[in-house]
RNA sequence: GGGCCCGUAGCGCAGUCUGGCUAGCGCACCGGCCUUUUAAGCCGGGUGUCGAGGGUUCGAAUCCCUCCGGGCCCGCCA
């Protein structure tokens, strides 16, 4: 059994309905690191519906949190010394470095946000600020004020350090400098609390000494208190987080005791993952490592991603790679689609696995008949000479890659076709690219000898007399080259060489096949006119 | 100090939750074939102490314990 259908089952036993939260702080850009989290969130809201639960999944912003860390690309140059101020400052109050967006948060998350659509994640979306500002979360903050001291309990609990006698739960914002982080609050009455502009470990604070009003959004909780908090305001009964989370003694350990002491709430049930590194990096808004869902979009379809995400257990560190293992991805899923139609066949095991990861990887609905695919790796040849569709069609269509097409079957090659086209020139490996010459490349035809040309003037005669298949050019090059008494590499630089200007590249009959006939007829001609 | 993940063929991995067909897949490699294969040829071939040891069991890559090696996370920020 996939592991989101035995958290569904799980959280059946308990309730028809859940709630199954998601998050992240708006630190910078969001990435497939992130992904895992509203993924998941909306994975087991799918698989709970599907075994006759209700379920609702959301996405909360972490964006009333104050900035630790300038975010690339806001680090480089002038823009740093710019944002050098909003240290300290939570996100929300932050101004966007583009006027097309509303601020930081809209700046970075707004992409984000966007794009779930595309890859079938359907989530209400929460801003944490908004929740604040709204006095939502004045009830759990009082509770969580009068009740200071069981909770410094709990924490003092995992703390070497024990937090101060007077330490309140509650990180106010300066009404002077507009940090959060440098504050800290030491009293509280009726809808106010005590605090003093001190400093935070990366940022100094101006001094100041205020009343905030939570009922207001005048500051927020701490983290740790914060996440229960929300548990309750929301009624969260299922939450996927990353791992530095699931730690024992961390934020999910202590947010799980104060829920119940506290907040007199069950915690959710935990789904903790690992994180995604990219090429072996860790992934990092600051340092400006991530690949977004948009750039996901540019080289690959959403399913893809979500097949990434859902193959493996959650708790497996996975690396996307989106050079040359990109193609295996293609590949993998390709084979667990023609698996789920049965046209490969794999162990009984094997199978119901893949059925179901084939399921959870779509959008929605699953298809009902077999979707005709382009194998990648072709698509990467093909992106690089095709001039448009119709002609594009027409070579899918020789080569039995698309058999009597539909207008669906037609988009989705189209559309691997333009992932393919973005793909090669941004992350393929160099000696996957090639380009067409638009005209015959001087110095390389300087460099062919008689015999070549011979060849090559023959091979163009050929061409023009009959039809090949892609295979039987290629034997074709081989008996002409024999023929007229010339090695069989000869020949074939030689077509590289008034082609691409190199002495190698893609197999040369699919690839002669693919370019435009005429075309290649007087370009073969040329060398001996 | 604590937690998690990984260790299976030359490389990359699946299989471990739920013990059971002869331990699989991709790439690489080797051999053969089509009078021929430069980046979609075809056919055949597994090259393995499943990190080590112990235990449970009729049966262990799979469950339990100990250890070794690698990686990540947390250590009072969120």
């Amino acid at each position: 059994m996939h592991w989101i259908d035995r958290v569904a089952k799980t959280l059946l036993k308990q309730s028809k309905t859940h709630v199954i939260a998601s998050g992240i702080s708006v630190s910078g850009h969001i990435h497939i690191g992130h992904c895992n989290d509203v993924f998941i969130a909306d994975g087991v809201r799918r698989a709970l519906e599907e075994l006759g639960g209700e379920g609702e999944a959301f996405w909360y912003a972490d964006d009333f949190d104050p900035m630790r860390r300038i975010p690339w690309p806001l680090n480089e140059g002038e823009l740093a010394e710019r944002y050098k101020q909003y240290l300290g400052v939570p996100y929300i109050d932050i101004p966007s470095p583009d006027p097309k967006y509303k601020n930081f948060v809209d700046y970075f998350a707004r992409p984000f946000i966007e794009s779930l659509d595309d890859f079938g994640v359907d989530v209400k979306v929460y801003s944490g600020a908004e929740i604040y500002r709204s006095g939502e979360m004045a009830g759990p903050i009082r509770i969580a004020l009068e009740k200071a001291d069981k909770i410094r309990a709990i924490l003092n609990r995992y703390r070497s350090k024990s937090l101060p006698e007077d330490w309140l739960p509650y990180d106010a914002l300066c009404e002077r400098c507009g940090k959060l982080a440098t504050t800290r609050s030491y009293s509280w009455h009726d809808n106010y609390v005590s605090y003093r502009c001190e400093e935070s470990d990366y940022v100094d604070g101006c001094g100041y000494e205020g009343e905030a009003d939570f009922t207001k959004g005048q500051g927020k909780l701490t983290w740790r208190v914060e996440w229960p908090a929300r548990w309750k305001l929301l009624g969260v009964t299922c939450e996927p987080f990353g791992k530095d989370h699931a730690v024992v003694g961390g934020s999910y350990d202590t947010g799980k005791l104060i829920a119940k002491q506290v907040f007199g709430y069950k915690a959710p049930y935990p789904v903790p993952y690992e994180w995604v590194s990219l090429k072996g990096m860790q992934m990092s808004s600051s340092k400006g490592v991530v690949f977004t869902l948009p750039q996901w979009l540019e080289i690959a379809e959403p399913e893809l991603l979500r097949y990434f995400i859902f193959r493996s257990k959650p708790m497996k560190a996975k690396d996307f790679d989106p050079g040359l293992a990109l193609l295996d991805l293609y590949d993998e899923y390709d084979l667990m689609e023609q698996v789920y139609f049965g046209m490969v066949e794999v162990g009984a095991r094997k199978k119901e696995q893949f059925r179901r990861i084939y399921q959870i990887s779509q959008l929605h609905e699953t298809p009902k008949r077999p979707v005709q695919r382009v194998p990648f790796r072709f698509a990467a040849v093909l992106s690089q000479v095709m001039r448009d569709e119709k002609q594009t069609i027409k070579v899918l269509t020789s080569r039995g890659m698309l058999t009597d097409p539909s207008e669906f079957d037609i988009k989705l090659a189209l559309r691997r076709l333009s992932c393919a086209q973005n793909w090669v020139p941004k992350h393929a490996p160099e000696r996957l690219r090639f380009k067409v010459a638009e005209t015959l490349p001087a110095e390389a035809a300087r460099r062919l000898t008689q015999k070549q040309k011979q060849g090559l003037t023959q091979l163009a005669a050929d061409i023009s007399s009959r039809d090949f298949t892609p295979v039987e050019l290629h034997n074709h090059i081989y008996q002409l080259a024999q023929k007229i008494g010339l090695k069989v590499p000869e020949l074939f630089k030689a077509i590289y060489l008034v082609l691409l200007g190199r002495e190698s590249g893609p197999r040369a009959g699919s690839f002669i096949s693919v370019l435009d006939k005429e075309f290649v007829i007087s370009r073969l001609k040329e060398v001996t006119s």
